[in-house]
DNA sequence: AATTTTTGTGGAAACGTTACCACTAATCCC
DNA sequence: GGGATTAGTGGTAACGTTTCCACAAAAATT
C-alpha cells in the first residue's frame, strides 16, 4: 500500500541503511546515489515524518503561540517566522490563546507533547510570571510582552518610550488632557501604560488609564463612555490597532470631529490609518524585524543553550499625521 | 531522561498496553484508571505525538494552504479553521504561498510527507488544473478558488454574482463608465471579472478588466495610471481587500474626491471600510462561515469517502456606503 | 610489503507508542 | 450448574525511520 524506504531500498537493490544514508546526508557512493534517486523517483516514495521525527528525536517543528492572529501585529510577526521556519527546513504550529490564560496552558502543554524543537510566544500577564525555564523542555522565546528577569530571551517594543514619544507629541501640538486607552490583559498594555503616565507626570500632567477587554468591539464601548462625558479628553492615546478601528468608529457615531474635538494617537501602522481621514498619527512596529529576530534567537539558543539571555529591544517609529494636528489656541 | 509510557506503567505498577489503555478508551476497571492517571501526575509524562502518530497512522493534522496570511480574508478564514481543528483535537499547519505555483507544489509534497489527515486549498489558477485527486492520499477542500468539475469538495463565495450585484449597484446610482481591477493568479479573480464583464454587457455597458499582480502596492500603481488618464472611469470595481487600500491611497494622491471624482466598490468588509470617508462600499464574504464549512465538509468526506463531491457556494453580502453615492446629474 | 586509515555497505537495534492476540476470571443465560 | 460471553489484563509485534556497529575492500601511510 504505502510506499516505505524498505521498498526503494529493494527496487535500488541496496540495503535499507544505504537507502537512508543516500537521502540524507552520510557517505554513498555516487552511483548508488542515482539509484536510490531512481528508485524515489520510480516508486513515489515520501519519507513519513512521523518516523524520523520519532527515530531522530529532532522534530523540526517551532510553536507558534499569540493571542489572536488576526490582530495585525500578530499576523504580520506571524508571517514573517513562518517564512524564516519554512527558510530552515522547519514547520510552524500556530496556536490562538485569545489571551485566555487557560487555553495559554492547553498549548503549553501541546507544544510538550509535540516535542517542539522551540517555541515562540506572546503570553498574557496572567501566565507570564508563572513560566519556569526548568518545565520546559525547550527553548522558549518571549515576543511582545516581557517575561520576568532575564529567563527567557525576548524581543518586544520599547513600549514606555513609544507611549512617551506619543505623550510628547501630543503635549508639542498643544493637547493637555490626553486620556489613556489600553489592553487589560496583556503586559504590553500595561508597559504602554507605565511610560504614559511616566511621561505625563514628568509634563506635569495628571493622565487617566483605563483598560478594556482586548477586542475592537470593547474599545469601542470604552471609547463612546468616555468621550460621552462632558469634560472628555481632548486626546486618546490607543494601545493598539484592533482599538483603534473602535476608537475611531466611536467618534465618528458620537459626531465628534478628528482632531478638533478628539485628537487620537495609536499603535500600529496598519495601511487604512493612513486612509481614514485625517490620517492617524501611530507608533510603527517594525513587525517583521520583530519576526525574524525571534527566530534569530531561537537559532542561537538552539546552538548554544548556556549563553546569556538576551533581550532585543526595538524602537518603534513614530508616523505624525492629521489625527493630531496642532490645537488650535482657544 | 525522558519520560515514556512505560515509566508510567511502571509506576503505576501495571503492563505497558494497560496504561496506553487507561489513557485512551480502552476497557480498564475505574481503579487502575485511576493509579495511571496518578503515575501519570507523578511522573510528569507527556506522550509523543510522534510516536503515537507513526503507530496509529493517524496524524491528526490537517494542512491549510493559503495565498498569504495577511490578506484579510485568509487571516479570517485561517482562525475559524484553526478553532474548528482544535475543538476536534487537531492541529493546523499553515503554509503561504505568495500564489506562487512552484512553493504550492512543494507544500503539496510536503503535506504528503507530513501524512496530513486533509487538507484545505486556496490554489492558484495555474496549480489547480493540475490538481488530481488520485495522486493525493487524503481529502482536499478547495476554498476561494473553484476547481476542475467536482473532483474536490468545495466552498466558495458566489463570485460572479457578487460582482453583478455591485455593477448593479454602481449602474442604479448613476454610472456606467466603470472600470475592474483583478487579481491575475488567483481562480477568483477570474470569476469576478467575468461576472462582472457579464453584468456591465447584460446592461449594454462595455467593462474594461484591468489584472494586476496580488498585492497592495501593485493595486496602487496600476490604479493611479489607470486614474491620470482623461478619460479614467467614473466607477472602479476592486477585486479584493488588499487592493482596495491601494485604490484609496492612489485616488488620495491624486487628489479625487470618492465618490464625485472617482466611485468604488470592492470585496472584503474590513473594519477600516467603514472608517474611511465617506466609506466603503463592500461585499461582505462570510468568512468565518466559509472557515467552518471547509473544514465540516473535510470531516464529511472522512466519515464517507466514497460520498459525491460537494460544492457549498456562498453569497456575499452587498453593504452600500459612501463611495457609491447616487452620481449627480451633469 | 605490512600496517593503518578511509570509504562504502549491510544487519540490527532502537525511537515511543498502539493494536493485536492470548489468556484468566468473572458474569451471564438457559 | 455448565457452557458461552465479557471484562480486564499482559506480552509482543508492529509503525517507518535513523543510527550504531561491524566488516570488507580500497586507499593511504609507514
Amino acid at each position: 500500500m504505502t510506499v516505505t524506504i524498505k521498498d526503494v531500498a529493494r527496487v535500488a537493490g541496496v540495503s535499507v541503511s544505504t537507502a537512508s544514508r543516500a537521502l540524507g546526508e552520510g557517505p554513498v557512493s555516487a552511483e548508488v546515489r542515482e539509484q536510490v534517486r531512481a528508485a524515489v523517483r520510480a516508486t513515489g516514495y515520501k519519507p513519513n515524518l512521523s518516523a524520523r521525527r520519532l527515530r531522530s528525536q529532532r522534530t523540526q517543528t517551532i510553536g507558534l503561540i499569540v493571542a489572536d492572529i488576526r490582530n495585525p501585529f500578530f499576523t504580520a510577526v506571524g508571517r514573517a517566522v513562518e517564512d524564516a521556519a519554512y527558510r530552515a527546513g522547519m514547520r510552524v504550529i500556530l496556536c490562538n490563546t485569545d489571551e485566555d490564560p487557560a487555553r495559554e496552558a492547553l498549548y503549553l502543554t501541546l507544544m510538550q507533547e509535540e516535542r517542539v524543537t522551540g517555541l515562540i510566544f506572546a503570553p498574557t500577564r496572567a501566565t507570564v510570571d508563572r513560566l519556569q525555564a526548568d518545565t520546559l523542555d525547550f527553548p522558549m522565546v518571549l515576543i511582545d510582552r516581557a517575561g520576568p528577569g532575564g529567563q527567557f530571551d525576548t524581543v518586544l517594543l520599547d513600549n514606555r518610550e513609544a507611549s512617551a514619544t506619543l505623550v510628547d507629541h501630543l503635549v508639542a501640538r498643544g493637547y493637555s488632557r490626553i486620556g489613556g486607552l489600553f489592553g487589560a490583559t496583556s503586559t504590553t498594555g500595561v508597559e504602554r501604560r507605565d511610560g504614559y503616565l511616566a511621561a505625563m507626570a514628568a509634563r506635569g500632567l495628571t493622565g487617566e488609564a483605563r483598560f478594556v477587554a482586548p477586542s475592537a468591539d470593547a474599545a469601542e464601548s470604552a471609547a463612546t463612555d468616555w468621550l460621552r462625558q462632558p469634560d472628555r479628553p481632548q486626546a486618546l492615546l490607543v494601545s493598539n490597532g484592533l482599538f483603534l478601528t473602535g476608537v475611531v468608529k466611536a467618534a465618528r457615531t458620537l459626531g465628534l470631529r478628528i482632531p478638533q474635538d478628539i485628537a487620537i494617537a495609536g499603535f500600529d501602522n496598519e495601511p487604512w490609518t493612513e486612509l481614514v481621514e485625517p490620517g492617524l498619527t501611530v507608533i510603527e512596529q517594525p513587525v517583521e524585524t520583530i519576526g525574524r529576530e525571534a527566530m534569530a534567537l531561537l537559532f542561537q539558543r538552539l546552538k548554544t543553550p548556556d549563553a546569556p539571555t538576551r533581550k532585543v529591544v526595538l524602537s518603534g517609529r513614530c508616523v505624525a499625521r492629521g489625527s493630531t494636528a496642532p490645537r488650535p489656541v482657544a
